[in-house]
DNA sequence: TACATTATTGGACATGAGTCTAAAAATCAC
DNA sequence: GTGATTTTTAGACTCATGTCCAATAATGTA
């Protein structure tokens, strides 16, 4: 949206190139050889950059994976609208195979992401805030119209259940196993079950 | 149950105490600094043994601290049994309170275990065996007895109603919240909320 | 122009995981 | 006892993350 807002008072501008070469290397090695087998010096070296500056820009390699290959990808454009005619059994399954297509393009670094995640409190906190809370509130927002429709019985717990839909997939998805259609189906039936 | 059934022709055999001795500075290290600031080395000081003799029986820290930290003491004595007298649902959350209270208690390794799982595909398979299939397993027979005795809708889908119990708590451990009692009544009371 | 300020660069540094090797030690078979 | 076998040990080694530092480059201001 806005330009920076921060006050630069004097000494030497960042590379303006740095930042955006830096993320594509990364997103290109991790690509090539997978999350694990990519180094913050290899990165740099593609990027034709001092490995110190990548880390001027961000404090782990998390960070820097976190920003490539998602902030700029994974926009919520799959975000379903309020009103669009179809009921919320259908729009969270078709929110689900969108989302599970996009998870299963970027399997590996999502699942070092998590790891991550454990790992350095944090990054922890930083994926929760950019990555974890908007798609969980997605599909609560969703399930709470659902409960406004009568679609869903009132007394269900709609932050509870979206922690079901998030914490099914995750929990696949952590134990190696594919995230697809039938499974997104197999999720929304259950969910709405109960009617 | 039985001892090794392992022919052994010659050569000088293992240290008898050096396993326990290791898994036993694995347990004290972990639960005085935490899994992240525990190196094989110091475990291997404390245990007063080689760093080698470690790698000689576990392949990385963590399939050594899986079995330090649970294979002993969490067998799962917390079982539901079959014909306790008590409901399905009354059932389930006295289990998912036992487990939650060894979750909490071991936090910090369990965290670091599932990341490591993610980053280490041979660890993950190990894991998986170990850890997580069985735990699965019990709620899984658990909410099909339930079905079998008309406590839960024969149509449901056990096996994803179980993977939305045990999702459930995983995404809420893995991102930072407190597993309680009150976790455990709002998953049972979502789960047979259709009846 | 000179100065203050900040970024970039290249390198050293600390630490930890995991591999490898060679020598010493403990066992069995002969 | 001698030899084959296997474990233990100590230490070197590779590779990665992340920190630190000093020299240099690029900017705004006086």
């Amino acid at each position: 949206m806005s330009e920076r807002t921060e006050k630069r008072t004097s000494g030497r501008p960042h590379d303006p190139e740095a930042a955006g070469a830096v993320k594509a290397a990364a997103v290109q090695l991790v690509r090539e050889r997978g999350y694990a087998k990519v180094s913050i010096a290899a990165i740099a070296a593609q990027a034709g950059v001092a490995r110190q500056t990548v880390y001027n820009r961000w404090p782990s390699k998390a960070d820097l994976m976190l920003e490539a290959v998602f902030e700029e990808a994974w926009t919520l454009t799959a975000e379903p609208k309020p009103e669009d005619g179809s009921g919320a059994a259908a729009q969270l399954e078709a929110f689900l195979v969108q989302v599970f297509a996009h998870l299963t393009r970027n399997m590996d670094p999502v699942r070092a992401l998590i790891a991550a995640a454990q790992e350095d409190a944090a990054f922890g906190a930083v994926f929760r805030d950019k990555f974890v809370a908007p798609r969980e509130r997605v599909v609560t927002a969703l399930l709470e119209r659902a409960q406004a429709r009568g679609e869903l019985g009132a007394e269900r717990d709609a932050a509870m259940l979206s922690a079901f839909v998030h914490g099914a997939f995750w929990y696949r998805m952590l134990n190696g196993r594919r995230l697809d259609a039938a499974l997104a189906r197999a999720i929304v039936a259950e969910v709405f079950a109960a009617g």
